[in-house]
DNA sequence: ATGAAAGCGCTAACAT
DNA sequence: ATGTTAGCGCTTTCAT
């Protein structure tokens, strides 16, 4: 047995810091006869070393158990591999395809998501900023651009990359893609007359994109010579019964309605369920349309026509961007504008 | 101008680190006069520095645009302040409320959500298992329990909280909350018997924990004398179109179906869409009960009835534990049944 | 291809 | 209440 000589003269170690306990690749490289170095290249570069390094390294790292600590690396490198995103809301079902494609991708390339909910409040997203750069995320991927010019500052000032998605805008932070939101709102209008529809409404929600495209929607309405749109406001984000409500308050009174426009495909299924309790004939009576192209919207009953937006191709351009900064890969465009589609169905 | 001396003996700082350029703790603490570590606790821990102190570097902080960096603070107090959570899938409108809660109650007490996604395949539990692990979180959050024993393995050697949810488990890992799946099923199955319907059928995902319910649910009826129940298994996520379609197989062939248990409110929805396009009335004909309770549930036509989840409280209680846990404080129950409700409506 | 030294920015432990 | 010192675990820079 080899006792731990008891070295009469040694420093003795003053502070203890109780360090954890768990293996470090110091560990790894004693046991794989390398300095601690070596062992990191064998990890992270493996190119850089000796296949024979490689290997000891790779039998010490399955001996040993050892996960790496990415917070030390981090320090170390200034790189953290984390990205952060932050949205509105979880609780819709509108971002999920973009988080889930931004997640998928990043994680393929040794990334990691970090989610911070702003609500549809601009002053959270401000407090949520601290303590997301705080972080220092190797990217920050918004949803919505950044109006605050606070938030702005705070974002260009601190360096780390930012993408903007869900939107177009004159004066992008740094990265942006999305699409054009009173675009859609126009497209829609046009759509409606040109089937011969006259007397538009619209449910939008109160946050400030679904009022872009109540806005466009609504302009681009009267420029055809439309009647005056009826709009109700609902609270993001928006619900089945909110869509029930406003048809309902529509029946009530005024000119009959001939056709809507939903600014989420659950307000245009509560459209739907309470045109069909009262009776109203879809699309005879009322066309509906709209907005997200959910999973569900192509298999009602009638099928609901509504704008498709490509959220995965949002997630999927968001990390690639951030992982090209990180990298160091000098980026093409700044902005993408993925557009939409008006996806008829038989609502309309 | 002054040229660089050179310094005939001097100690040449040989290595120079670019070392960010961001202002660190160490600048706002020069500016404030005060030591490093007096800064440190200014912020952290105010109470143990006098106010005049805490005022300067109050200041200090202001005038230098001082951000924290979490993670060179992580390194140095093993403690990350980052909480992990796995999903199957964002996709799915499922989570969404227990993630919501969860991420708004870490943000409340300076904590931050990370996102991994494992799919609905144990495989990649694993994978993403290590790149969590990696970043030393604070806590784990688990949807559903961790079977892999590889995985339980790692998770117990490393040391971090892990609340699993979603479930129950004879074994829990560390700490869970969630209800019982079989529950569930059962209690779905007599409601149906005890409303008369006899030809029961259910469709379900085929992720584990509906067929949990899905095969409590063909016991029960079993044990309560009702003919063999029809089954229809779906890939999971569940979508409209897969209701849509286990009510037209039914119908197409077989016994005509009485009642149906749907492992999803989406799948409800697609029954009830594919009932009403077939003039089968709801609830004469046939009795719909969806899973979930989703917003939309209530206000549809026929309001479904559905099994209520709190996935709100999940999400709490896993945040509380989490930080309970970070900060040393006891925890006094490790398992939380937070049970179901059977939300009875027209739809039965 | 491998290694030695020096930190990354912060905080725990030990003073005073 | 404040300061000194010594790291946390890793990777950079420079040297061989």
């Amino acid at each position: 047995m080899v006792k731990p000589t008891d070295s009469t003269a040694l420093p003795t170690p003053k502070r203890s810091r109780r360090g954890s306990g768990a293996v470090t690749l110091h560990d790894v490289a004693r046991l794989a006869a390398v300095a601690p170095i070596t062992a990191s290249r064998a990890l992270n570069t493996p190119d850089q070393v000796s296949p024979e390094v490689r290997q000891r390294v790779a039998e010490a790292v399955a001996a040993l158990g050892y996960v790496r600590n990415h917070q030390a690396g981090a320090l170390a490198s200034a790189r953290s591999r984390l990205v952060a995103a932050v949205v509105p809301t979880l609780s819709g079902p509108v971002f999920g395809p973009m988080l889930q494609a931004l997640t998928e991708a990043l994680a393929g390339q040794g990334y990691q998501l970090m989610l911070g909910q702003s609500g549809y409040v601009d002053s959270r997203e401000d407090a949520l900023l601290d303590a997301i750069i705080g972080r220092r995320p190797d990217g920050i991927v918004l949803t919505g651009v950044m109006r605050s010019p606070e938030g702005r500052r705070r974002l260009l000032a601190c360096g780390i990359p930012v993408v903007e998605t869900w939107d177009l805008s004159p004066d992008p932070l740094d990265l942006l893609v999305g699409f054009s939101h009173a675009e859609v709102g126009r497209a829609v209008a046009r759509f409606l007359a040109a089937r011969g529809r006259r007397q538009l409404a619209v449910v939008a929600g109160d946050d400030e994109r679904s009022q872009r495209r109540e806005q466009a929607f609504c302009r681009a309405a009267a420029e055809l010579g439309l009647p005056q749109v009826r709009v109700i406001r609902v609270p993001a984000p928006t619900t089945l019964q909110s869509g029930r409500r406003a048809l309902a308050q529509w029946c009530a009174e005024g000119p009959p309605v001939e056709a809507v426009f939903c600014s989420s495909d659950l307000l245009a299924l509560g459209v739907l369920t309470e045109a069909q309790a009262r009776g109203l004939s879809v699309p005879q009576a009322l066309a509906v349309v709209g907005f997200g192209d959910q999973d569900f919207a192509a298999d009602l009953n009638p099928a609901l026509s509504s704008v498709r937006i490509d959220g995965q191709a949002m997630g999927r351009q968001a990390a690639q961007w951030v992982v090209d900064r990180a990298e160091g890969r000098a980026i093409a465009e700044r902005v993408v504008d993925l557009g939409f589609s008006l996806i008829e169905r038989s609502s309309t």
